[in-house]
DNA sequence: ACCTGAACACCGTTCAAGT
DNA sequence: ACCTGAACACCGTTCAAGT
C-alpha cells in the first residue's frame, strides 16, 4: 500500500490524465482487452472500465460499437497481411499450397483475428485484394506467369480463399455467449489440419487441369 | 370494430387461452416472426409480444434463447434436407455438381435458413451426415460405386460443402444490428452464381484426377 | 475540444406469485 | 402444471453538464 494510493477509500475521482486517451489508444486497449476476453463478450461499459475512462469518452472517438469493431477488423487485416511470409517454392502448385497453408495457420492460431477477419470481413473484390494485400498480388502475378489467364488466376484465388474461410468458420462456429465451460468438448466437426490440406490439394489438382495446354511445360523464368 | 373487441380501452387482461401455447406452437410462431424480422433482431420479449404471451411462458418450454435457436436450427435443417431434390445425372460429376448447386440455391434464396444452417451449424461428422441426411448418404454411395474409396468420397463431400458454406457466408456476412437501410448496396464482394459454379467445377476436376485409375471407365450399372 | 455521471430504452433471465 | 407481471443485472447509446 504505497503512500501515493487513492486518498479516499472509494473510487478515485479522476482516473486518467485528461488528454491521455485517443483513437489509437482505445484501439490498442481493446486489443489488449480481447487477449483475455472473446470479442463476443466485449461491451462498451466493460471496455471503458478496463481503459479507466467513462463510456462516453469512447463514443467521442468511435461513433458506435460497430465503428470500433470495423476499426479493429481493419487493423487486424493489415497485421494479417504483414504477417504472411514471403512466397516460397518454384512450381506454382507449391507456391499456392504454401500461401493458403499460411493463410489457414495464421488465423487458426489466433481466435481474435479469425473472428475479425474470417467472420466479419467477407471476401474482397479483385481490386481491393491486389491493392491492399501485396502478397496476394504477387501470388496472382505468379499464376499469370505460370500461364493462367488473369481471370482464371483470380477465380483460383477466390475458390481457395472461400474454401479456407469456410474451413476456419467450420472449426470456429458462432460463439456461445453463455459459454462458461472452458473447453474440453469441441462441438462436433472433428477436423485436423490434414483435412484442410486435402481440399487445397484437390483444388490445386483441378487447377492443373484448367491450365492452358501450351503453358504446361514452361521454365521458371 | 366488432362487438367482440376488447372490453377495456387498454390491453386485454387475458390474451390467450391457458393451454394454447406449447413448444411446437412457439417454434411455429418464431419462424413466422422471422419472416418479417431477421433472426439477429429476435428478442425474447419481442417474440413473447408477437405470440401474445408473457416472456416467462417461452422460458417454460425453452430454457434459454440459445436453446430456442438450436431448436430452430434443428427444424430448419430437417426442412432443408427434405427440400433437397432427388439425385439426377448419370456421371458422378453431374450428380455431384447438381447436388451442390441445389445446396447453394436452397440456402442462397432463404436468408433465415442460411443464417441458421450455414452460420450456426458448422459441419457435421461423417456419422451425423449419413444418418440424418439421406440424400447425402445416397450421394456418397454413388461416389463409392463410381470407384472412390469411401474415405476419399467423404473428403470430397467435405471439401465441396466447406466451399459451399464459405461461399454462402461470403455473400451473407454478419448482420449489422443497426441496419435500417433496406438494401440497395451490397457490401463489396460482388459475386454471381457463375462464380460459385467455377469453384465446384474446379473441385470436381481435381476429384477426377484423384479417382483411382482402374475405375475411370466403368459403366453406370 | 474532450470528458463525466446519470439516464433511456432495451436485452436475457429469474423471482414470487397466481391458477 | 403452466403462466403472469415485476424485477435484476446488464447492454448500446445519448443527454446535460463540466473543464
Amino acid at each position: 500500500m504505497p503512500p501515493s494510493a487513492n486518498t479516499g477509500s472509494k473510487r478515485p475521482r479522476s482516473r486518467r490524465a485528461r488528454g491521455s486517451i485517443n483513437a489509437p489508444g482505445i484501439l490498442a486497449g481493446v486489443f489488449e482487452f480481447c487477449r483475455d476476453t472473446p470479442v463476443d463478450q466485449l461491451s462498451m461499459p466493460r471496455l471503458a472500465a478496463y481503459l479507466d475512462v467513462g463510456v462516453t469518452s469512447i463514443y467521442w472517438y468511435f461513433k458506435s460499437k460497430r465503428e470500433l469493431l470495423d476499426a479493429m477488423a481493419e487493423e487486424a487485416l493489415v497485421s494479417f497481411y504483414e504477417s504472411m511470409p514471403a512466397l516460397r517454392g518454384d512450381a506454382w502448385e507449391d507456391v499456392l499450397r504454401e500461401f493458403f497453408k499460411n493463410f489457414y495457420a495464421l488465423l487458426a492460431v489466433d481466435d481474435l483475428k479469425c473472428d475479425l477477419i474470417a467472420r466479419r470481413i467477407g471476401s474482397l473484390t479483385y481490386q481491393e485484394t491486389i491493392t491492399s494485400w501485396p502478397r496476394a498480388a504477387e501470388l496472382l502475378a505468379g499464376l499469370r506467369d505460370a500461364g493462367f489467364p488473369s481471370s482464371l488466376a483470380w477465380h483460383a484465388f477466390f475458390t481457395l480463399s472461400t474454401y479456407t474461410r469456410g474451413f476456419l468458420l467450420t472449426e470456429r462456429p458462432a460463439e456461445d455467449p453463455a459459454a462458461a465451460v472452458p473447453a474440453a468438448a469441441q462441438p462436433s466437426g472433428v477436423t485436423v489440419p490434414e483435412d484442410f490440406e486435402f481440399g487445397i490439394t484437390n483444388i490445386i489438382l483441378g487447377l492443373r487441369t484448367l491450365l492452358p495446354e501450351d503453358a504446361r511445360d514452361r521454365d521458371v523464368a
